[in-house]
DNA sequence: AACAACCTTGACCACTTGGTCAAGAAAATT
DNA sequence: AATTTTCTTGACCAAGTGGTCAAGGTTGTT
């Protein structure tokens, strides 16, 4: 566990100003980097004095595991639905859809991830080696089952959990890049619905898996 | 342009030293950001005083540029086959032969791109709206023709890189959370071997275009 | 009203950072 | 050998950083 700054969680002043501040957090970690950002830039993010952060985060990394700590728990729940599936094709199909959705609407906290994975993880070492680490071998069983019925090609479980994270959240973290290559614009709304239908196409149809048809999809054959 | 410190490209002194710090800050930028990382680390890890390095490159940002110049350079590279190819079947899979192994082989420059990107791309915008939008583009144009020519099924051209470039790079760029979730060891060529076969057979298939049969493929159909 | 708990904030400080500089050592050029 | 160009480096500095603190303000409780 990493939380809990102070005891008193009844109130709602400190519940407020530690959401505020959270928020805002991400977003400046988002755009510089851990090192990079700066508590005086979160604190006019914020619209806050400085010295106010420090009462409710005693430390800048403290802060930043409270931030972290936000992230990895949506990243967790967007993979509930993968539990209760019937099979390889509505599970994947909806964790596509969660992954997806996750990365348009927080990807800051996707972003704020990728930083800290790409240095090494320096603050949630733990997290990777005990609960990451558990969820995926949960997940990988589900999926070996699902090969082992006849419901997808083989392949490697993780290197298709690999493969669906960093084709969604690419479109979080490279956002920026993105947006370059589409003419300075935000990807619209039926952008977003291509995407979804490539992706989910790449990987039942790379896997066997037959998808249902789909009045929504563009490509189909 | 961005690069060109100073005009004496002949001093072999001069071209040996820039190469030296250019390599160990591609290293440290990986590791810590481009905030995280001092000139003094990088002096440290190339062996020379600080000084030193602000004799050969004026300032910090400098000398970013020059690594992310460096590192730009090889992500086109590494797409040259594509140009030459027949069809999806083979330019598809060579290119992602080639992006996959520049991940395992250049992991830090991958990183230092990805956090630049994730940052906004402050410092190579103007990379992102020139050479690689017009390198995109014409990456494009190869798969749409592809497309018409009926040798592959439809998809939105700039989706598919995507989906190359995310999954590959994903490797380098959280090529430790990989690492731990493999009972942290580094993959190994086995592993690579089947990460490459996996990933073309979601392309590829995914794609519709047939997969020239490989005794190298475990995994089969 | 009195008291305690909680919150706010400007001023401050020790420390780190990118960058400078001047004096000299090596190389190259004549 | 003399001289110019290139390279090396310890010492230094101004600016910015995370974090502290003490004094005062607010809110809730009795």
């Amino acid at each position: 566990m990493i939380l809990s700054t102070q005891r008193n969680q009844t109130g709602s002043k400190r519940i407020e100003n530690e959401a505020l501040i959270v928020a805002a957090a991400e977003k400046i970690f988002a755009d510089m980097g851990y090192a990079g950002a700066t508590m005086q830039q979160i604190a006019d993010a914020a619209g806050l004095p400085k010295a106010n952060l420090h009462y409710y985060f005693p430390t800048k990394e403290n802060l930043y595991r409270h931030v972290i700590d936000k992230i990895f728990n949506l990243w967790l729940e967007a993979a509930d639905i993968f539990e209760s599936a019937e099979g390889p094709r509505e599970g994947l199909s909806s964790y596509i859809d969660a992954k997806l959705e996750s990365s348009r609407r927080f990807p800051n906290g996707s972003k704020v991830w990728a930083n800290e994975v790409i240095q090494g993880a320096p603050i949630i070492q733990d997290y990777l080696e005990t609960k990451l680490n558990a969820w995926t071998q949960s997940k990988a069983e589900i999926i070996n089952r699902w090969i082992d019925e006849g419901l997808m090609d083989p392949i490697n479980p993780k290197n298709l959990l690999y493969f669906i994270w960093s084709s969604t959240q690419h479109y979080a973290d490279f956002q920026h890049q993105i947006r370059t290559l589409n003419n300075n614009s935000d990807l619209s709304e039926d952008q977003w619905l291509e995407v979804k239908e490539d992706i989910k196409k790449l990987v039942l149809k790379g896997l066997g898996v037959e998808q249902r048809a789909n009045f929504k999809t563009v490509y189909n054959n």
